[in-house]
DNA sequence: TCCCCCGCTATTGTATACATAACGTATTCA
DNA sequence: TGAATACGTTATGTATACAATAGCGGGGGA
C-alpha cells in the first residue's frame, strides 16, 4: 500500500466514522445488513482498530445495532420510529426554549437568532421559492435550531438534543427536506417561520410555558407533514436519510 | 501472565467498561483527572484494545470527556447540570407516559406496574421505614420507572431515556437516594408514590396530558429535594454518584 | 537570573498478528 | 433423499508491537 497518504490532521477514527456515516446515509449499506469490518477497512482506508472505534461510536449514535453474536448491522427504522424521534426532539427543544425563557437571555445573545429570522424572512419573500433559496433555508433553519438550543445554557440538555438529532431524519435539516416533498411546502415553511418568531418573542418576554408549547407544536407540524410526504412520495429522493427506513413504508 | 484466567462468557470490553464505571462512581477517579490507559489496563486486567473500546463507550455515556490532545478525563458536573439532568429525564418520562396514555395500554400490560405500586404501598406502611425496606424501595422504584418507560412502546424514546439515566444522579435510584438524606424522607416517598398512582390512573383513562404533567411534577419534586439535600449535607455518602460533582458545591 | 530551545520520555493512535467462535458446505449415514 | 455432523473458512475479539506527538525537564544563552 505504497500509495496510502496519511493525513495526520484528523484521526483515522474520525475519518472512518465520517466515511461510514456517509455510506449509511447514502444507502449504499442497506438496513439490516451486516457491516463487514474488512469491507469497511477497504472502503475507508483506515485499519481495523480505528474502524472498530468508529463502529462503536456509530452504534452509540444510533445508526448501527450490535449483533449478539458479534459485529454490527445497519439499524432499520419504522415510520413510527421516525415520527417519535421528531416529537422527542421537539420536546427537548421545548425544554430548551423554556430554560432560555425562565433563566433569561440578554439582547446580545438573542441577536444572532433575530438575524437568522430576518434572513429566513428574506428568503420566504420569493414565491415560489427557488432551489438555491431552499437550500439556504435548510442551512439557516439548522442554525436557528442550534442557536436556540444553546440559549438554554444547559450542557446536559444540549448534549441530549445533539444526540437526538444524530438520527438524520430527526435533525432540523432532515425534516425540512421531508416537508419539501409536499406541494404546500412554501406555506409550511411560512408557518414554521411563524413558530420561530413566536418562540423568540416568548423567550424575550420570559414566558417559559409559551416558548415550550410553540416548539412542541413546531415538531408536531413536522410529524404531520412527514406523514403526508410519505403518503405521496414525490421527491423523496431529496431525503437520503430515508435510506434507513424499514420495509413498513413499502 | 500465566495466571490470567479469561472468562469468555462476557467480553473483555464489557468487563473493562463495568470496572471503569465502578471506579468512576466510587470516586477512586477524581473529576477532571486524566484517565491513563495503561493504568486502566492494570486495574481492569483487559488489554489496551478492549479498554479503549470501553473508554469510548463511557464517553458516549457521558461519564468521560475526550481531551483534544488525546485521551479522556473524568467529567465533572455542576449542581445545575445535575438538576437539569433530572428535569430532562422527567420530561422524557412525561413524554413516555403521554405516549402510553394516548396509544392505549391493555390491562395485562398495566398489571406489573400495579403490582409494583402495591409492593411500594406495603413498604411505606412502616413508620419509620427500615433500612431494608428503603433498599427494597429503591429497587421497586427503579422497576416502576423502567416499566413505565416501556409502556410508551417507542424504541427511540426508550433508548433516549436510558441514555438520560446513565448519568447516575439522574437515574431513579440516584435521586431517591439523594432524597433519603432529608429528614422528611418518608413524606417525600409518600408524595412520590402518589405521583405513581396518578400516572397509572391517567394512563388507564387515556388522559395523556395529565399523565405527562404528573411525571414532570415528579421530577421537579426530585430536583427540589436534591437541592435541599445538598444544602444540609447529611448522609450524602449514600450517594456515590456525587463523586462526579464539581467544586461548585464546595 | 530568567527565558527559550532542544531533546527525552511517556502516552496515545495505529497497524497487525493471533486465537477463537460462528457459519456454511460437503459428505456420510439412515 | 434428507438430515445431521464434521470440517474448513471467514470474521470477530483480543493482544501487542510500532510510530508519532505532546508534555516536561534540563541545559545553555542572553
Amino acid at each position: 500500500m505504497a500509495e496510502r497518504e496519511v493525513d495526520r490532521s484528523v484521526s483515522q477514527t474520525v475519518k472512518a466514522q465520517l466515511a461510514l456515516r456517509d455510506q449509511l446515509l447514502s444507502g449504499s449499506l442497506r438496513p439490516g445488513e451486516r457491516i463487514s469490518e474488512l469491507q469497511a477497512v477497504e472502503t475507508t482506508g483506515a485499519s481495523r482498530t480505528p474502524v472498530r472505534m468508529a463502529l462503536v461510536r456509530l452504534e452509540e449514535e444510533g445508526l448501527l445495532e450490535a449483533i449478539p453474536s458479534g459485529g454490527f448491522m445497519v439499524k432499520a427504522f419504522s415510520e413510527r420510529d421516525i415520527s417519535d424521534s421528531i416529537e422527542l426532539r421537539g420536546t427537548l427543544e421545548g425544554l430548551a426554549a423554556r430554560f432560555a425563557a425562565e433563566r433569561g437571555v440578554s439582547a446580545r445573545e438573542l441577536e444572532p437568532l433575530k438575524e437568522c429570522l430576518a434572513a429566513i424572512d428574506e428568503l420566504l419573500r420569493q414565491v415560489p421559492i427557488s432551489v438555491d433559496a431552499f437550500s439556504s433555508y435548510v442551512t439557516l433553519n439548522a442554525r436557528f435550531h442550534a442557536l436556540l438550543t444553546e440559549l438554554s445554557r444547559s450542557p446536559p440538555l444540549i448534549r441530549q438534543i445533539d444526540r437526538a438529532s444524530s438520527l438524520p431524519f430527526a435533525s432540523p435539516s432532515g425534516f425540512v427536506m421531508a416537508q419539501s416533498a409536499l406541494p404546500e411546502a412554501q406555506q409550511i415553511l411560512i408557518i414554521g417561520q411563524e413558530h420561530h418568531r413566536v418562540v423568540i418573542d416568548a423567550i424575550e418576554n420570559r414566558e417559559g410555558a409559551r416558548a415550550e408549547a410553540v416548539m412542541r407544536e413546531h415538531a408536531r407540524l413536522a410529524v404531520r407533514n412527514l406523514r403526508l410526504a410519505l403518503r405521496n412520495r414525490t421527491h423523496l429522493d431529496l431525503l437520503p436519510a430515508l435510506a434507513l427506513i424499514k420495509s413498513a413504508t413499502d
